[in-house]
DNA sequence: TTAACTATTATTGTTAACAATATTATTTAT
DNA sequence: ATAAATAATATTGTTAACAATAATAGTTAA
């Protein structure tokens, strides 16, 4: 809760938020992949912290579903299953679908002149051949969309589902593959947004997402059956 | 992480969970009204539980924003704003709307049949004259769709919003107005998603949801200027 | 009295030692 | 060898003591 700073290998001074930020990275990075023991003793080397900060790093990571905890048997990086990742898209297109729908209702010029300084600011990196930047910056857009629209709320549940994309695309698709958003839709979604079509926005925002959605493969059905749909079928 | 019991004054024994429900419970209840002082060595002592216990509920229920904490101040009960709980409806329109129109695409008599059962209970306790039972169900009946949709995502986000919601309505509505969902509109959404009809059925959820929402009062508007919008219209 | 200061108490935050559990290595018996 | 049993180690979970901060009460000076 206090900001309690640490020293780390390199005698960088850390916050419990610092190393949360560095954990979540390095794992959207994959430099820690699907299934990778976290242990509190390493970790808390690693980052010259106490154990209890990595401990509530760990929950706090768990929280977000990019970490599983285990009762005794500690933590170590999610495997989202391909069923997680498909309903996981399907959520964030009834987000960003309201999001888009809030922007064309605001629809007035000074929000116009800010989405197309976003495109600009992408499309610029993406010139410059500075991929990493330009996949930042893509990424930032729909965070953008949401800040905008001024849903504090909608922009949480975003947050949430950008945090958690990363691991479904690594486990499920893989990471050099056509995953990365398409400068060209973002231009037309805007383009859409100051038309003020409403449908064509919302359209163009969902297929936009489900080119990545669809590239989540199935896997082996290992799903137990529903045994809660399947009881509350029957009279009591 | 490990199920450390503990013993209350009633010699009744409690698990973490069972704290955090019954913490839950009380606030949505409004026994606890927003903005109390929650100490940690009180709740200790209540619950029989180790101050320890008692941390890790605070921040679990400050992840949910059930509760508010402030470095070296502890926590108290959250007292969201107007603007929270309109967005907190908005976002639960977006939802509820695509849970819906993935009930309607779902279709099948099975599905039909386990809604009309949902209803039928409601209906039942209603007529019973057992109106705490009554609010219980209607609140569950918004859960069952979201199980019956299958989206774990979903599932997810829409639990989060409905613990968020009682605060909002206890401090922006009052707590005998209105707000109950009627049960009429539950049947109505019921007969559209069996016919069928996806605009309808959506429709009708959302008219439903504004119902509620409506009755958000304004409030003395003390937001500050929105400077992340505001920077981003500059040029770098 | 009021305000500024100080001392006291209450409350939260941190930590290091300990306990409990799981994992791994070693031994023993077949 | 293989498996079962046991011991050693590693790892997580809990707690009680301590530190830091905030809130309160009390004191003094104008």
């Amino acid at each position: 809760m206090t900001n309690q700073l640490a020293e780390n290998l390199a005698g960088t001074l850390v916050s419990e938020e610092d190393i949360l930020r560095q954990i979540e990275k390095a794992v959207l990075d994959h430099r820690l992949p699907p299934g990778t023991k976290l242990k509190e003793v390493q970790l808390a080397e690693i980052f010259g912290a106490k154990r209890g900060t990595i401990r509530k790093v760990l929950t706090r990571l768990a929280n977000s579903r990019l970490v599983v905890q285990t009762p005794n048997r500690g933590a170590s990086v999610a495997k989202p299953s391909a069923e997680e990742g498909r309903d996981l898209f399907a959520a964030r297109r009834a987000i960003e679908g309201a999001i888009v729908e809030t922007l064309v209702a605001k629809n007035s010029d000074t929000l116009i002149r800010q989405l197309k300084n976003l495109l600009e600011k992408e499309h610029e990196a993406y010139q410059q051949g500075d991929s990493k930047r330009a996949l930042a910056l893509s990424v930032d857009f729909h965070r953008q969309l949401a800040i905008l629209a001024g849903n504090s709320v909608m922009q949480e549940f975003l947050d949430d589902i950008i945090r958690r994309t990363p691991l479904v695309i690594l486990t499920h698709i893989g990471s050099d593959s056509e995953n990365r958003c398409r400068n060209q839709e973002h231009e037309e979604i805007v383009e859409a947004i100051a038309k003020g079509d409403t449908r064509t926005a919302v359209n163009i925002m969902n297929e936009h997402l489900l080119h990545i959605e669809n590239q989540i493969g199935d896997e082996p059905d290992t799903r137990q059956p529903d045994l809660a749909s399947l009881l509350l079928a029957e009279p009591e």
